[in-house]
DNA sequence: AGGATTTATATAAATACTTATATAAATTGT
DNA sequence: ACAATTTATATAAGTATTTATATAAATCCT
């Protein structure tokens, strides 16, 4: 039941179920996903309970605009959501997996492989953040001007980069202690390839 | 389709459904999370495709226990998840999302409680993570002596401990600015609980 | 002896999410 | 004109996950 409430959350803006689906594959926020298929019914369902408003409007290409946006029922559900506070404790971390799983594997330069990869990922994210932070700051001068909504969503990005910058460590330091494990194993690769 | 390669990699070590269970709601590894409602059906599944193995054996107190482990097979496939490496970006964040909202309760001291509250969750995983760290240390004196797996098991854990704790340094710093942002409007709130 | 608790497995029903596919309107390139 | 692309909504089918409930055996408490 939780894409209700990051759509009652995004939807303090009026916006499409097309729009949702974009900003969540795109956007630097990045704290969820969901496939159009899965937004475009729960908007339906949302309305009928009186959680959203819908309205009507043309397109510029293609078919008319279905724009949604949270009602004042929708509001304090969205507040009750809040003040409930986080649930933490239940998250399926893949990569964590991935790396707790990864002596299986019994190359080490496989394991290396695949941590460059999560560092890569990860890097990304932070040169999207990092991008987001600079227009915020450019923006709003003085980030103690900010107001309540901005402030929220600043703090939001700076969650994103500071964990984000924390695996990059991570991996770095951990693809340290592999290339001298690597080492200790495979005496002078001398043409190895050092990416 | 992913529990599934968390079970293969759970069940190197033997195990039954109701251990796997409780590993999940109470294993510092912490990477993931199911309900015995799904593990048992899927245990089921997987042994029907080969991919487990299980045997019958008695219990101290209840039903006979169902121990699984990882065939051949199911190692394989554990290898082919592993190999694929990470899938990054898709993760649902609801505590990023509530901090991303915080702005609509439009009271700023809940939002403090609220991030106070992240704090003492993450604090307390990385107590549990702290823990864990020193029994390997303990274990095994030189950690350059690690074998393969349980090099990746603390590797794991680092990235567990190094995430967690860059989430409370998060913390720390929002609290602060939310504070400053507090005593701006509300001046000198006399006798105010400061938890 | 009876009730509460812990260990252990199991299933049904509901909800959430993914994958695949269809449709329509407008634009852009050939 | 026609194919490809982008915008936009929609639904069906399959898989994953949560919530609720049932059952059984052993122990522990009163």
């Amino acid at each position: 039941m939780s894409l209700e409430h990051i759509l009652l959350g995004m939807l303090r803006a009026p916006s499409t179920g097309y729009d949702l689906g974009k900003q969540f594959a795109e956007a630097p926020a990045h704290f969820w996903f969901a496939e159009r298929s899965q937004i475009y019914p729960m908007l339906k369902r949302m309305e009928s309970q009186g959680l959203l408003r819908r309205s009507d409007a043309p397109s510029e290409r293609g078919p008319r605009r279905q724009v949604y946006e949270t009602t004042e029922v929708g509001r304090e559900a969205l507040r009750d959501w809040l003040r409930g506070g986080p649930k933490i404790g239940r998250e399926r971390l893949g990569y964590v997996a991935q790396t707790f799983f990864l002596g299986e594997l019994g190359d080490l330069r496989e394991s290396r492989r695949i941590i460059k990869q999560m560092r890569s990922e990860w890097a990304q994210k932070v040169a999207r953040l990092e991008l987001a932070e600079l227009q915020t700051s450019e923006e709003h001068g003085d980030l103690a001007q900010l107001d309540a909504n901005d402030f929220h969503h600043y703090a939001a990005l700076r969650m994103g980069l500071s964990t984000h910058r924390a695996r990059i460590a991570w991996c770095d330091e951990t693809i340290k202690q592999l290339d001298e494990r690597i080492a200790a194993i495979h005496p002078e690769p001398v043409g190895e390839e050092q990416r």
